[in-house]
DNA sequence: ATCATATCGTTTCGAATCGATACTATTTTT
DNA sequence: AAAAATAGTATCGATTCGAAACGATATGAT
C-alpha cells in the first residue's frame, strides 16, 4: 500500500522524535520542567504580536489552556512579565525578564546546538533549510498553523532604504513599522510568500 | 560567553525540537498513547538482542520502571508478545505481534515520513547522514548510550560470502550468527567503528 | 560452597503534562 | 441591543515520567 515511500525516510521521520526527546534533557533542569523550557525558548523568539498565550499554544500544538498554565507557572517564577493590551481588553502580552534571558543561556538544549554547531557551515545552513521544508510540509499536512519571519513572509512589505530615518520596514497584515531585529522572530502571521529557497550558503 | 556560536545552531536545534513535537500527532491513535507508538516503532526496529525492556529504555531515554509500564500495555493489547530467555533466567524479550505490524501502517508519523518522501533522494540520503552524526553527537555529550546497526559497527566481522551456506555474517560482542536482514535493525551493543560517512546517495 | 554485589524486570508513588470542557470578560458582528 | 466570536483562565481525569523500593536471577570474591 504505502511502500512506496523509500524506507529512509521512516527512518529520518523516526530519527528526527528521537533526537529531539534525546537532547531535551532529563526533565528538570535549572528549576524549569521541560514545557517550561518550550515556553522560554517561544517567547524569546516571537515578535511582539505573537507573545501571546493563544500564539503559543497554536505554536506549540497545543490548547490555550495547557498553554495558559505553562505560561502561569514562568510568570509566577518571574521569567515573563504580563502586559494587558491598550487596543484589546482581551489579550495580553508575555515578554521575557532579565532573569529568563539570563536562564536561556542554560538552556538543556545546547548539547544539540553545539552538535549543531559543529557541523561544516555549508552543511549547516542547506540542514537547515530541509528541516524547515519538512515542518512546512507536516503543517500543511495536519493542518497546523506554520510561523516563519519576515524573511518569506507575504505580508512584509518593506524596502530597506529607510526614508527619513523611519518606516524602512512595515508588515501589511497588522500595517505597523518593524524594527530590524524584529525581521527575524517568529510571528504567527506568516504566510509562505516565495517558494524559494531563503538565502543558503551565502554566509 | 557561548556567543561563539552561529544563532542558526540555536534554530537548527529548536527546529529538531518543534518538528518532532509537531509530527508526533495529538495525543491517542489507533487505541496508542504516544509513548506506546515510539515503543511499538522501537521494537520493530531494533535486533533480538535488543528487544528488552533495559534496552528499550536505554534507548529512549527514560528509566527501567517507566519503560515496563509502556511494555506492559502494549503487551496487555497484544501488540507485544513476551518471551522469556533461556539463557538468563532474568531477561525478557519482546517481539511484535502480527496485529501490530498491521497498526503500524496506520502510524501517526506518516506526516513526516511524506514529507521526508517528498525530498529529492539525494538531498534525503545527505539529510540522514547529518542527522545521523546529530544524535551521535549529542549522545556522546549526555552519556547517553547510541544505538546503530551492523553496517559501522566494530563488533560486525562479517564477510558476505557465505562459505557452505552459514555463518555469513557475524557479531563479535554477543557471538552469533546474523540474518541478513538483521544488519539493518538497531541494536544496544553498538559500537562506532568506521567514522567515515556510510554509503550516500549510493541508491 | 557461601556471601556480597550487580543486573533484570516490576510495582508503587507523587509530580508533571495534556486534551477536553466549561467559564468570564471583551470584542465584533448582526 | 442582542448574538456570535475571540482571548484568557480554571478544573478534571488520563497519560507520562523519575525516583525509589522490591524480588528474582546472575556474577564475582572469598
Amino acid at each position: 500500500m504505502d511502500k512506496e515511500c523509500d524506507m529512509d525516510s521512516r527512518v529520518i521521520a523516526e530519527l528526527i522524535l528521537h533526537l529531539g526527546r534525546i537532547a531535551s534533557g532529563d526533565g528538570f533542569v535549572g528549576g524549569l520542567t521541560p514545557v517550561q523550557w518550550t515556553g522560554l525558548r517561544y517567547f524569546a523568539r516571537a515578535n511582539r504580536f505573537s507573545r501571546t498565550p493563544s500564539a503559543f499554544a497554536a505554536f506549540h500544538g497545543t490548547t490555550r489552556g495547557t498553554a495558559s498554565q505553562t505560561i502561569k507557572g514562568l510568570v509566577a517564577e518571574g521569567y515573563l512579565k504580563q502586559t494587558r493590551s491598550k487596543t484589546d481588553g482581551r489579550s495580553v502580552r508575555l515578554d521575557l525578564t532579565k532573569k529568563a534571558e539570563a536562564l536561556l543561556n542554560d538552556d538543556p538544549i545546547e548539547a544539540l546546538v553545539r552538535a549543531a554547531d559543529a557541523l561544516p557551515p555549508g552543511v549547516r545552513g542547506s540542514f537547515s533549510v530541509v528541516l524547515q521544508r519538512l515542518l512546512g510540509s507536516v503543517a500543511l499536512q495536519t493542518g497546523k498553523p506554520l510561523f516563519g519571519t519576515c524573511e518569506t513572509c507575504l505580508h512584509f512589505a518593506g524596502d530597506g532604504c529607510c526614508q527619513e530615518g523611519m518606516n524602512a520596514y512595515e508588515c501589511g497584515f497588522v500595517k505597523e513599522a518593524l524594527t530590524s531585529n524584529e525581521l527575524e522572530q517568529l510571528c504567527i502571521n506568516f504566510e509562505s510568500g516565495k517558494a524559494g529557497p531563503p538565502r543558503v550558503g551565502t554566509a
